[in-house]
DNA sequence: ATAAGGCCTAAGAG
DNA sequence: ACTCTTAGGCCTT
């Protein structure tokens, strides 16, 4: 086992891994004291997840954004590590880029340290397939059962960690083993959507080569994604810095703090609310929002 | 092109 | 203890 420290110092703009990972919007990983999504903030406890057959375990022990990060993996990880948690961007200068608007600045303010992360494009596809009108401790939970179920099992010290499953894992469960997994009407879409991934009829990757509009329409060819779930993708796996997903906190949000952006469909108010939140790093913007809303930390 | 209705399930709210 | 609503929507008509 290799292991390696990440120095606060490197990391511009602060970095907070509980906030990160258990924020809404990465399912991938779980935490060895089996407890996540529980509003318990456990410095002690190594977040984990396998990647493209390397396994890796990180945690920030002081617990703050002002931390060195320690990972452990079975080879090398400190690239991997820096990839996933998106470590080298500079988010100071996200933050102050941000638009100069009360409800933004404060979200940026209270979750100090918060990153996007930069998920594999599969898994993030059918988490985010799954979380249809889904809790959040859910998703995690569905997301967990299917690498429990079809993942390889890894082995870094102590529990083993499952990944997620690839395409062709996936692909061989029948929508009635997903229903028999809780998945709900969400059960066939997942099956559609690893088989098309599994037998190369598309893999959402390819959305990478492509314009931010195209790219969404693009990964609603697979069953069970729309706008919204598409958005999340391109977010959280593809790099797309600019999505902002319209889900109900957003829209929310919209309706209450910038009711004219509100253009009637999903395209042109996402038109509308990318422009608001500044553009190019909206995404980001929208990930603090969405925290900030869903934690009910908002100054009324 | 836009608008309803239906859909699995379990945690929270009342 | 029970019902009712809701939770980061999508598909079909």
């Amino acid at each position: 086992m290799e292991t390696g420290v990440i120095s606060s110092d490197e990391l511009v703009g602060g970095f907070d891994l509980y906030l990160t990972l258990e924020s809404g919007q990465s399912y991938l990983w779980t935490r060895n004291d089996g407890a996540m999504y529980t509003g318990e903030r456990t410095p002690e406890a190594w977040y984990q997840t396998v990647v493209d057959g390397t396994p890796i375990q990180v945690r920030q022990p002081t617990g703050a954004a002002d931390g060195n990060v320690e990972w452990r993996s079975s080879t090398d990880a400190d690239p991997l590590v820096r990839r996933l948690l998106r470590l080298e961007d500079d988010l100071e200068a996200i933050a102050t880029d941000a638009p100069d608007d009360p409800l933004i600045r404060e979200a940026y303010t209270t979750h100090d340290g918060m990153r996007l992360v930069a998920d594999p494009a599969f898994g993030t596809l059918i988490s985010f397939i799954c979380s249809a009108q889904m809790r959040v401790g859910r998703i995690h939970g569905m997301v967990s059962t299917l690498a429990r179920e079809y993942g390889d099992a890894y082995a870094l010290g102590g529990e083993p960690i499952h990944a997620f499953p690839t395409p062709e894992q996936l692909a061989t469960a029948s929508e009635a083993d997903l229903r028999d997994l809780s998945l709900g009407y969400r059960a066939p879409y997942v099956e559609r959507t690893a088989e098309m991934v599994a037998t190369g009829e598309a893999h959402p990757a390819e959305a990478r080569d492509l314009e931010y509009e195209a790219a969404r329409d693009s990964l609603t060819q697979f069953v069970g994604v729309g706008d919204k779930v598409a958005d999340c993708v391109l977010l959280f796996a593809l790099g797309f810095d600019e999505a902002v997903p319209l889900d109900t906190w957003i829209k929310t949000a919209i309706a209450e703090y910038y009711p004219d952006c509100d253009r009637g469909n999903y395209g042109d108010t996402s038109r509308a609310i990318r422009e608001r939140l500044g553009g190019r790093y909206a995404g980001y913007a929208q990930t603090y929002l969405f925290h900030h809303l869903r934690t009910g930390a908002v100054d009324a």
